[in-house]
RNA sequence: GGUCCCAUAGCUCAGUGGGAGAGUGCUUGCUUGACAUGCAAGAGGUCGGUGGUUCGAAACCACCUGGGACCACCA
């Protein structure tokens, strides 16, 4: 044995995770005939170090998968990053920028090259902290979006889409981020409530007269091309058919009809600029409505904008509202709040903007994964609440724009003729490649990630890893990411592979920091987990992530709780340095025998040690790790430490041979259980002591505990509990009276059931053990002269003669209140028993309690009133 | 506007139909031979409010109050 007295992390983790890597423990075996269990990692960005939102996500992945390891799976941890088009590029570029290089002075080739580079850099990063956080990865498997299996799968997909119609191209109103100038999909457009202006502007009427506009975004009305009122509008009736003239730059404006228009309103009263809105898209396509892009993809404006070309779009609002003021055109200008659209990534103000842009249609693939909820194939959500977010958000989903305007991604495998202008989609090129040219646009990143759990696996080719591993058994990643990836994946794998990508979806939330605000970079709240590891450890931060909250709910990040847990694994650790110690260098795993005579800590252990497993199982399977987190500390440091090993010392002490080398079995036995338990949670301090107890053997190809009913005894655990209950009482009344463990006193029990005092008797070393008494007098009556502060327990009484140490007006005191207590108990009680509905329609088990209860009650009550009446007569 | 989550001890949070719990903090005592990062004893809660369902509600339902998240095209 090895052991410092103190738990030290750093000493512990040193060198585990290269050697289980060198023993291939986490490579998983296509040819096994064990069960699989996979699990892929949610690919993390490549665009930087790993947060403790990863921490979390891969501690809970991680505690999945070394569980089912250690119960017999073949398990597959498969490790890979995600390429994070806009992300990476934008992380890229500014780098490139410091060194004093613009992006538009590379070609594609040469940016490309950069950013493998940055690629390369930041994954050894992750490799790392993956390392760092104990994962048990299969890095023979790890994958990246854009290597080239993955591009494969991404090709077929677009294709096999595309030939089912299913991907369609054409000029919409997207998204478009004027910073990064790409188009982004609807839900990378944060939308924020932002202080703005309402402008409302004076649109003369051609025939003479006006109406009043309110707009929020007056540089669009250059693109105006119509007015809108509601038909049903008897303000505006009669201007329908007629014309206004656009202020400033004297356009006709047909005034057209639509109940699209609320009368409520504003004025009732719409300018419709169909390449800049996509509402007033709709109507442009309704009334056949002239579409005026009037921004350059910068956000400037371009030459449709007349004076203004050229101005960036708020230099221009900024300009036109002074001409619109001098001109008389502004009635007035109202500050407004409303939501408008930031980049997810770059936070510039998102222009809604016409555009050519290659699209999903969504509907198809949408109503096939809502429809498979309803099957024997229904993905299950945990917690359950989620598939509600899921349905509601694919019930009324939108196209998806795939195309991004970056060279960091899958180019769209896409030709046109370059003089039919004629399109080509296909996994290969056009043969006569010289006559075409490739769309210069890429997919979106989550084009990719969307098929991670069959593109990994070597999908679409039919590979053994899809024939073992495929669906894998459960997701786990934030709420946050429910519809970028997670519904994606559904639809995505329901639609090519004809199967669920898993069986479970595991959600936790966000890490929060102490203000319980969202852990961001640019707060710079957040916390490295590679911090945490430095100062607890990684076993510590991973059983506080696991155990820290449900699933489902946000943490709220807390030093001082990974701190209590490296207090509980410096407890671990002691437990075992005491059992290490006691069982001596010679008494193995293969010494241990519980078949002999078993003293009554043993059997109450193995017992509470049965019931452990059991909860721990249970409640694991169903993702309740704080719940398993709570029963396994409860058991290790309540009750094996605090009672078990104590117990044991009395053997270890003074006991024969043959009891030694019970408790020696007993307490390897329970150890051992217990670091198997805890090995998915506190991978690298389970290891270190199982190796210290086992040599070589590593505890990560172990086996997990199953529960053993022949070790099991209730009544052992039963008479613990009087013992439990003696001790206590003993140990209250020691510290009411200032009596020290150190000074001896004379203790009685006064025991009416004749079998129940042989067995206290036959265990009254322990309460010797605990509570040191000059005399232990065990009886079936006690009468004493003296002054006694006298304990009525449930099935015993303890009586302590403390002449001159205790009051008797206050002893008389205490048990009066006690005797009121008792009463008020029994009247409860009685209340229930008497209580016809009770008794009739509670389940019998509840009602029979009830009784026990009532019976012990009244037991005690009666003794306390004997007692109370002694006491009272000597007064 | 819609949907969802949260409200339990000073603090952080478990507990989802039958005895109000843990960690931490606080009080008191203890150099007990694994651990003072420990041991023992203790104080501290009308489980946000109101009403309902039930023999029985912290838990289930409705409404209310306060906090938070997400979704949404309101010019």
């Amino acid at each position: 044995m090895d052991m410092s007295t103190k738990y030290n992390p750093k000493e512990v983790e040193q060198g585990k995770y290269e050697r289980w890597l060198e023993a291939g423990y986490f490579k998983a075996d296509v040819s096994s005939d064990k069960e699989p269990f996979t699990v892929v990692i949610p690919p993390p960005n490549v665009t930087g170090k790993l947060h403790l939102g990863h921490a979390w996500d891969n501690t809970l992945q991680d505690i999945i998968t070394r569980m089912k390891r250690l119960q017999g799976y073949e398990v597959l941890f498969l490790p890979g990053m995600d390429h994070a088009g806009i992300a990476t590029q934008a992380k890229v570029a500014e780098r490139l920028r410091k060194e004093g290089i613009e992006i538009k002075d590379l070609t594609r080739e040469e940016f490309l090259e950069q950013t493998w580079k940055w690629k390369e850099e930041y994954a050894s990063f992750i490799r790392e902290s993956w390392a760092k956080f104990g994962l048990g990865l299969d890095y023979s498997r790890e994958r990246f979006t854009l290597d080239e299996g993955l591009s494969k799968a991404v090709n077929k997909i677009f294709v096999d889409l595309y030939n089912k119609g299913l991907i369609y191209r054409g000029e919409y109103i997207i998204n478009w981020d004027p910073s990064t100038q790409t188009a982004l999909s609807d839900i990378e457009v944060i939308h924020k409530e932002v202080e703005g202006n309402f402008y409302h502007v004076k649109y003369e009427l051609e025939d003479g007269g006006h109406v009043e506009i309110a707009t929020t975004r007056p540089e669009t009305m250059l693109g105006d091309t119509a007015i809108v009122v509601n038909p049903e509008d008897d303000r505006y009736k009669d201007l329908i058919g007629k014309y206004a003239i656009l202020p400033i730059v004297g356009r006709k404006l047909p005034i057209i009809a639509d109940r699209y228009v609320d009368m409520e309103f504003g004025t009732g009263v719409m300018k419709v600029t169909p390449a800049h809105d996509p509402n007033d898209f709709v109507l442009g396509e309704t009334h056949n409505l002239e579409r005026i892009n009037v921004m350059h993809e910068d956000g400037s404006i371009n030459e449709l904008g007349g004076q203004y070309e050229g101005l960036d779009r708020f230099e221009c609002r900024k300009q036109l509202v002074k001409d619109l003021e001098a001109a008389g055109h502004m009635i007035k200008i109202e500050s407004h709040v409303h939501s408008v659209g930031h980049s997810e990534r770059s936070n510039a103000i998102v222009e809604p903007y016409l555009s050519t842009q290659w699209f999903v249609r969504m509907d198809p693939l949408a109503e096939k994964a809502l429809e498979n909820q309803d099957t024997d194939q229904a993905i299950k959500f945990v917690p359950e609440r989620f598939e509600g977010t899921f349905s509601r958000w694919m019930k009324d989903i939108k196209d998806w724009v795939i195309s991004r305007q970056l060279w960091w991604g899958h180019q769209i495998p896409a030709w046109y003729h370059n003089e039919t202008g004629e399109i080509y989609v296909g996994e290969t090129p056009p043969e006569d490649l010289e006559n075409w040219t490739q769309d210069e646009d890429v997919l979106d990143t989550w084009f990719s990630s969307a098929l991670w759990p069959f593109s990994t696996l070597g999908w679409p080719d039919d590979t053994e890893d899809m024939k073992k591993f495929f669906p894998t058994n459960v997701l786990v990643t934030g709420y946050d990411i429910i519809f970028f990836w997670v519904a994606r994946m559904i639809f995505s794998s329901l639609e090519q592979t004809g199967q669920k990508p898993f069986d479970d979806v595991l959600l936790h939330g966000l890490v929060r920091d102490d203000q319980n605000r969202k852990m961001s970079k640019s707060l710079g709240n957040g916390v490295d987990p590679l911090d945490v590891i430095e100062d607890y450890g990684a076993d510590a931060l991973r059983y506080y992530l696991a155990t820290g909250s449900t699933p489902g709910q946000d943490i709220k990040f807390s030093n001082e709780r990974v701190e209590s847990v490296w207090n509980f694994i410096n407890k671990i650790w002691n437990a075992s340095r005491f059992s290490l110690i006691n069982i001596g260098d010679n008494f193995t795993m293969d010494d241990i025998d519980l078949s002999g005579e078993k003293s009554l800590a043993d059997k109450w252990i193995l017992t509470r040690l049965n019931e452990t497993i059991d909860a721990v199982t249970r409640l694991s399977d169903k993702y309740e790790f704080s719940e398993a987190g709570r029963v396994l500390y409860n058991f290790i440091w309540d009750e094996f430490c605090d009672w078990y090993i104590e117990m044991a010392k009395i053997p270890m002490a003074q006991g024969t041979g043959q009891e030694q080398q019970m408790t020696r079995s007993v307490l390897l036995y329970t150890l051992d259980k217990i670091l198997k338990m805890l090995h998915p949670f506190m991978p690298f301090v389970t290891e270190e002591i199982y190796q210290q107890i086992n040599g070589e053997a590593s505890i990560v190809v172990s086996e997990w505990p199953k529960v053993d009913e022949s070790l099991s005894e209730q009544s052992a655990k039963k008479e613990m509990a009087t013992l439990v209950e003696i001790i206590k009482s003993v140990r209250q009344t020691r510290n009411e009276v200032n009596t020290p463990l150190s000074k001896p006193i004379d203790i009685h029990i006064e025991v009416k059931d004749e079998s129940l005092k042989s067995r206290i008797e036959a265990n009254s070393h322990y309460i010797t053990r605990f509570t040191n008494p000059e005399s232990l007098v065990i009886t079936e009556k006690v009468t004493l002269e003296e002054e006694t502060k006298t304990d009525v327990l449930s099935d015993v009484t303890v009586i302590l003669p403390l002449a001159g140490l205790i009051n008797f007006e206050e002893e008389v005191a205490r048990l009066e209140k006690e005797l009121k207590r008792l009463d008020g108990e029994l009247k409860r009680v009685n209340g229930k028993l008497n209580n016809e509905k009770f008794t009739s329609k509670a389940p019998e088990a509840v009602v029979e309690e009830e009784r026990q209860k009532r019976d012990r009650y009244t037991a005690q009550y009666e003794e306390v009133n004997t007692r109370l009446t002694t006491l009272k007569s000597r007064l």
